[in-house]
DNA sequence: GTGGTCTAGACCACC
DNA sequence: GTGGTCTAGACCACG
């Protein structure tokens, strides 16, 4: 199910965290269902215990998982919440970028350009990582 | 030439930092060229000149402008190349915040519409200004 | 924990932030770990508000310390890597401006003297604050 | 006499201007002479007009070098004064970035290695050019 | 309660 | 005259 690029010059625990958004966003896994234990996605992964704390971590200061000690972590039950406000979110920061360099005379074709390019870009990654599963 | 709108929301200092920014790369000032005093300005404007030290000290952390007391703030030799490498680093920050968004599921052609409505708002605006020079 | 000299030429802000860097420093507060709030620490310290304001939203543009309104300011998770690499960039400039002045025939007895005394003079100023926790 | 390096990362007029520095100070331009018109010089180095002009221009700014309209360009009279200010400016910038160095706990010896490694690596440089006068 | 903006005014150092 | 620091206090938005 999770995968990591070794190679990729995103860190690792980037990868898991975005991976674990995706899945929540796609109901591969449910809201209050329980995700891999760390020692499990180590081994699976072949990669350092610490690397998927920081990850899991990063994520439960999120809100979006949540440790239950002795037991493992768990999807939050708002974790689909607080996804959909952190999107609102980042509607606010594109509107004020987009603002600056409008003002800073950034043509509007290289602007629209480079976002059709990042979401196609996007978006492919996440259709093959979706037919992977 | 500078004028601010006390009933915006944007703060006044953020007004002035945007106006300075804009004249700079229409060429209404010119690199190396003196900007008014704090106090001229603070005065022209009915703005308390607090208010000014705080847009000007920000511009010259920037790099754009540069403090020499005793004689006033200038405009720095490569303010145009500094307001180019911003523009860039925003250029940057847009594919990772688009990215994002289309990871998180947020569908394409909400994001191309408020791309564009920020752009025309932001450009509506700077015409309204430069006609005003 | 905090301490400022208001007979000192160096301006009350300035005296802060260099705290507040070294105390991330040498570990006395964490990363992600919550700074007095502005209100509290102008009261301890008998000092203005604004001044505790201007030394917070410095160290915030410099991305050690981030706002979160309505809650206070936290220390950023990565403050320790960004002191790190402002390090880098000062040991460039002074690459730079050694060549600048061995090139103006500043002889290097000179040099090595100044640098000697000014590291020695902060070093002696460090360990007196260290030693006050 | 005057030469530069078309492969060097540091801009050509940022080369120019180092060696007029260079020539004031070792006496080989003396305060008052008369310094290589721009078309010379142009045609010497094959070098565009414009970056001879922007290498006066600016030396002119800084006080070392004065615009005689339809006579040339004159090597000021207190240029050596004006280098030597320019020399107690740096050592007092040196000091606050050897203080700042050390606050952020950079060891001693790895700013020794550095001063010594950059100053002799521009004095190698400089007996290489004055011998070849 | 938190941060953030703005005003009014005093005071300093420098030129 | 210039920039720069600091104080005192009002006011807002947000939580």
């Amino acid at each position: 199910m999770f995968q990591v690029d070794a190679m990729s010059r995103t860190p690792v625990y980037e990868q898991l965290k975005a991976q674990l958004e995706r899945f929540i966003l796609n109901g591969t896994i449910a809201e209050g269902e329980q995700i891999p234990s760390i020692r499990n996605m180590s081994i699976e992964l072949s990669i350092n215990p610490n690397t998927i704390l920081k990850a899991y971590s990063e994520l439960d200061k999120m809100g979006l998982i949540q440790a239950v000690p002795g037991k493992g972590y768990f999807v939050c039950e708002n974790a689909l919440e607080v996804l959909a406000q952190s999107s609102l979110l980042k509607l606010d920061q594109l509107d004020e970028l987009i603002s600056e360099m409008a003002m800073a005379g950034v043509p509007r074709e290289e602007i629209t350009r480079r976002v059709d390019n990042a979401y196609l870009k996007e978006r492919k990654k996440g259709r093959k990582e979706d037919t992977n599963d």
